[in-house]
DNA sequence: CCTTCTTTGTCCTGTCAGTGGAGAAAGTTG
DNA sequence: CAACTTTCTCCACTGACAGGACAAAGAAGG
């Protein structure tokens, strides 16, 4: 099969095209009703790009009281690739033009090993995908990088877990082995675009993704749009000083959030907890296992263990307090939870909505949200093919 | 004379009416380099204009070795009003099209007395103005006021240092007492639109405006746009937690921002420190004045006293704190520094500086300007006259 | 003074985007 | 089978806009 080539040639194919990845196959009628354009313009537009195979009509939907209408609907065929780079794991999934995932593999791997070990990985999962049957090639890739970048360019500057990343040209690198184009964006951003797309933050113009996993970041959403910030490191609120002369950070700096809670800070206090004797249930997993990690700090809690409990609350409470100040800040609309320590569930979320809802002003928090993703793990990849789809969907 | 009835009828003359505002008169063929429209077309529109009046072409250019150019500028008799409610003065400022200040004048006022009273020596000073032939009548006003403001309406809401002001129709009824168009924001947000329009953030999409008086906000401009937030609190930072447990705070928090450096909180530090005799300077000055205001400290720090120095030092350096933390979450361009207690010098800037960038990550302060407001005082008027102009150059 | 060149502004025509109405196509309902 | 609905197509008219030709007005040089 031959893969996508077109490109919309004006901003109203652009809108079409994006109003049909996200509600779905639409009449024309339908999408007359969305767009602000005259029914025979449309028309136009619409048999321009079924010209182009971007959009094919198939079939006649039922009648609702006359003509029947023609379904219409982004090409079956398309297939875009979304690759969410971790500390410690990869994602790759394959997606159809709705950005509906039709495969997903998760593997670990140490995003340290640099750029030419990770890509490797990355194109063989991507061939696992292709030869699994649910895609003859791909018509462009989004991909997640855990760190700033340099978003006109694609490229990862100054990352402070992933060195060996530094300039590296991610983009073309990778458009040039997978032989399409290619965007790179911060991880925690294409999370909140993930979320933007398929979750309770569609509705909403301003809004904070706050993933806590191995580290801690923030997706910055504006009206509508991702806010990168002047060197693409906006939402990197992992090192904003949560405790005054607090612990030690590897950035260099005392009391940073991310030293006093995280995926990596959770699991050192449990292991701490455990060698003290403070905590029998950590303390016999740890026994089992060898190591502690989230999970067993989750699992314990859910166990009734009060020490993980403590720890948990005690970390959300550190967390709502530069939620709470972020808040005040920006005055979002919503504040998004995720990555992988949402496995510690409501007791983290009471902790933080109690400290953000204590610590910001009422205006800014009477009708504020405070709520988990919908997406879970699969936030990253879902972003990651919106933001190449947004892309491609737009006028070259 | 008439006043500006007339307002732009499509984009392309909203956009040369603001070059024409921020850039002064220019010739058809200068409007031309700059606005990406054929000459032709170009010329219908600024014909159009003409006959409306908002803009007058008045003579010859000098040649430049060919004929000479029309100047063509915005009507020279347009009068916008400039509004700024502070906490105890109001600041009434006519301008020209171009927003240069043609008359200001400033008196204490004490907002708590309500909208009635303030609006009453309002419309006061504005006639003041007028009778004094800067302007024969005002074609638009903007008014800053000292808190949240539902935008669209013009509405205060929850303001916590006006109380009387909650949900007052302030654009409403100022527009018809005036008998003009009004526009209605937050002051801080006003004075980042003035430095915008004049000063260094001209050239910046990104920047924050940090205005430390009687209390401190921060006005937030992201892609050249002013961000107000959900519910037009955002900016909101004097409550933002600086010390754990540390002083208690008018809001009934602890330890928030304002409660340890502002205007307020350094004159009463410095009236502590004078009683308890730790600095002879102050003592001094309290004798003789009665009172300790943020310009003693200045004078007395200009002056070497080690414990007014000392006081600005340490709130120059949890104001740092706070913005180190903004910093590194939304990774402006540029970080301007406004408010009443800029006469505290360069002292308080270097504490500032020094806080933000031993803090904040390196990607993020790495060409990070942290500078003065280059307007001072007549920021927050200037921002007025830009807001109401911005909204009467714009289609209808 | 005259020619040539430069800059500015005007006029005109061709093209294309877009609207809105008329009406054809294809149904449902009674 | 008539009346009504909904969907889609066709067509003519309008207005936006570009780009070229050209006029106006001055500078520079012989």
């Amino acid at each position: 099969m031959r893969r996508m080539t077109a490109r919309p040639a004006n901003a109203h194919q652009a809108r079409l095209l994006k109003l049909l990845r996200d509600s779905g196959p639409n009449s024309r009628a339908q999408l007359g009703d969305q767009v602000d354009l005259s029914r025979s313009k449309l028309a136009v537009e619409v048999d321009r790009l079924l010209e182009t195979g971007l959009v094919v009509a198939d079939g006649l939907a039922a009648s609702r009281g006359g003509r029947r209408s023609h379904n219409i609907r982004l090409a079956p065929g398309l297939r875009f690739l979304g690759i969410d780079i971790g500390a410690t794991s990869v994602d790759v999934a394959v997606t159809n033009a709705e950005l509906e995932i039709l495969g997903h593999i998760n593997q670990p791997m140490d995003v340290r090993e640099g750029p030419v070990a990770v890509f490797e990985q990355v194109l063989s999962m991507a061939a696992k995908l292709r030869a699994s049957g649910l895609a003859e090639g791909f018509d462009g890739a989004g991909i997640g990088v855990p760190g700033p970048v340099r978003f006109p360019e694609g490229v990862p500057v100054a990352p402070p877990i992933m060195p060996g990343w530094d300039g590296f040209p991610v983009r073309e690198a990778l458009s040039q082995e997978l032989g399409c184009p290619v965007m790179v964006d911060n991880d925690v951003n294409l999370m909140a675009m993930g979320e933007q797309h398929a979750g309770v933050a569609r509705s909403v113009g301003d809004f904070l993704f706050v993933k806590i996993g191995t580290g801690i970041g923030c997706g910055i959403v504006v009206g509508g749009e991702v806010h990168r910030g002047t060197t693409g490191s906006a939402g990197d609120i992992g090192h904003i000083q949560a405790v005054p002369d607090g612990r030690p950070c590897a950035c260099g700096n005392r009391g940073c959030l991310e030293a006093h809670f995280s995926g990596a800070a959770l699991a050192r206090d449990a292991l701490e907890a455990a060698q003290q004797g403070l905590s029998a249930e950590l303390a016999t997993r740890l026994e089992t296992n060898g190591v502690l990690t989230a999970v067993d700090v989750a699992a314990a809690a859910a166990a009734g263990d009060a020490t993980s409990l403590d720890l948990i609350r005690e970390g959300g409470t550190r967390v709502g307090q530069v939620i709470a100040g972020l808040v005040s800040f920006f005055n979002p609309g919503l504040v998004l939870i995720g990555g992988g320590v949402i496995g510690l569930g409501h007791t983290l979320l009471a902790a933080i909505r109690t400290q953000v809802y204590r610590q910001s002003l009422p205006l800014a928090t009477g009708n504020l949200p405070i709520v988990l993703g919908e997406l879970g793990p699969t936030a990253g990849v879902i972003g990651a093919a919106r933001l190449i789809s947004d892309h491609l969907f737009s006028p070259a």
